[in-house]
DNA sequence: CTGTTAGCGCCTTCAA
DNA sequence: TTGAAGGCGCTAACAG
């Protein structure tokens, strides 16, 4: 009475059908019509007797399509990544796959680990949205020809599909909504740039498009994230150098944003008044923090979405080159911009 | 020269290594003791140098083993649900097991696909953060006699173990604080208690805790987490109906005080001056809205981990009788509550 | 329209 | 200490 219940197989469905296991496989894989109504009632009563589910694992064996898609995310602790992430699963489910997720922690590491395990359950096709990942990450990578896409960022010597914000518009809206509310002195905060291409493509836009307005003061500094008393020490500079002119912080992204409020605090800056601040990446909490902070924000739903689309593309056989394929952000103007 | 090179198989490493499948499955098994030097050193160049992996597939298919869990999440949005998905992780890659997450957006539909998706994929247990889950859902998963763990929340009529926070504990040292600093009237506002034990038990010690202190005002009221309008008039008229007495409010989870401090932004209640406010869970943001939020953090990523452990418990056999297990909330003092 | 058969890649007796 | 053979649950020819 007790004990496990074996789960029922292809061929207990076939015998309580009384066919052969070919005709529930066929019933399975949508080739209804090619059976007789009482075949295929038969057989509907029984996988719904035995409450059968067919098996992905000897699915996958067989026919070497697993229907499972990799994700590697940074830092799934990440708003960013959340939603893409959302984004991502939903596509899966249009597209009858299923999202095998793997949270790398910002470790190359662990990148390194989970590529092998992916490949060990033989994914159809990775998302990646990396954090280092170089040379050995690659060569696996490359040797394993796997359908993959890039979310956000790319990696450096590797020609891969990408999906991710238009920075140079993104960063160019920004830069050029701080100068209209009159700021005069901006200063650019990301993380260490690396080889990180969107960090250096955002700088890049917001010095071309300062450079396209005299008299406008531009900056930058990198800040590991977790360097609190640089952090501090770079605002409180950046605050009393440019003391007397209208002054404002770009944020590279949103987990620097918290960064910088949080410094805001420490060293008693007041956003909107004292000075003006500017985020990438939309924070859920941004209109409640003080007069509000305002932000870049990213559709991130959508990659996900597009990149999936991409990937499923990629394993459906489309053999174009590399593409890239880039979303507008939107400006989300709130009371840390103010006149 | 290009095309898909085809993964490399047993077979392949057995012949490069020139001996048997059954050695090579010998050695990836770890019983490499029963082999001899030469043929050990065989086997380990010709993995290395054909790259192999085993395939996961086909071991899951033979042993009955997939080494996956199957995760099952109400709201990957949530960074509640993110942060136990963080000690779920680790967990897994501690003890060798592979997540398979699912995300069910709160929806019950949802639940029930990714039930059956992860049983066809013969995941060895499975970690619920449920939202609906009754009837249908239930006799699923009790037919599948699967090994599972519950999160946060029960599931009503259903013997299960659990593992979360010590509503009591957390709800009392939530009320006894705001007590302590003075509040006079104290409204509990919740999502719809609905058959949600952690709602119902939250408000329960609210309520009893009050009732130990005679003068000091009870409410509560439920609130769906968009019903913007009826939460600007619940408060609001909570704060006219006790004008003149010091008033707070405890609000039951993250999103929910997310969604009171907009509120009371919206209507210009500033908490800390004109109304206290302590919320369940810790916000990263906490700090930075306004003078703070006081909220009351539960160790997250700790019930993922312990919740982890459990499944594997039962994977290897444990027959123990239903299992709680409950870890006590820490209360983050902020300017929300001060006297 | 339906059934028989031969593997997919691996592990596990069983025999050498 | 090693290898050969069978089968896990399924699909894809190939016959009827």
């Amino acid at each position: 009475m007790n004990g496990k219940v074996a789960r029922p197989t292809i061929s207990d469905v076939a015998k309580a059908a009384k066919t052969g296991k070919t005709s529930v496989s066929r019933y399975l894989n949508g080739e209804q019509n090619l059976l007789s109504d009482d075949l295929r009632i038969r057989i509907e009563t029984a996988i719904a007797d035995l409450d059968y589910r067919p098996s992905q694992m000897a699915r996958g064996l067989k026919r070497g399509r697993t229907r499972l898609i990799g994700l590697i995310i940074a830092d799934i602790t990440n708003p960013y990544s959340v939603d893409v992430l959302s984004g991502i699963e939903a596509a899966c489910r249009e597209k009858g796959f299923t999202p095998l997720v793997c949270n790398t922690n910002n470790e190359v590491d662990q990148e390194l680990h989970y590529l092998d395990l992916l490949r060990s359950y033989q994914v159809e096709g990775i998302v990646v949205n990396a954090v280092g990942m170089r040379e050995e990450g690659l060569n696996r990578l490359q040797q394993s020809a796997l359908p993959m896409v890039l979310i956000d960022r790319k990696i450096p010597d590797f020609a891969c599909d990408v999906v991710g914000l238009d920075n140079i518009q993104a960063a160019t809206t920004a830069t050029v909504h701080l100068i209209e509310q009159g700021f005069e002195a901006i200063l650019f905060l990301s993380e260490p740039l690396g080889m990180v291409n969107t960090r250096r493509e955002r700088l890049r836009a917001f010095r071309n498009t300062i450079d396209r307005y005299p008299g406008i003061v531009a900056e930058n500094a990198e800040i590991p994230l977790h360097e609190t008393e640089l952090m501090d020490n770079t605002l409180r500079q950046f605050h009393t150098r440019f003391r007397g002119m209208r002054k404002a912080v770009i944020s590279a992204n949103g987990a620097l944003t918290l960064q910088v409020a949080r410094a805001m605090r420490r060293i008693g800056l007041h956003w909107g008044s004292d000075i003006g601040l500017l985020g990438f990446d939309e924070l859920e909490w941004a209109e409640l923090a003080g007069v509000g902070i305002t932000t870049l924000k990213q559709p991130t739903w959508q990659i996900g979405y597009a990149a999936l689309e991409q990937v499923v593309k990629r394993i459906e056989g489309a053999a174009e080159s590399v593409h890239e394929q880039v979303f507008s952000g939107e400006l989300i103007v709130r009371g840390s911009t103010a006149r």
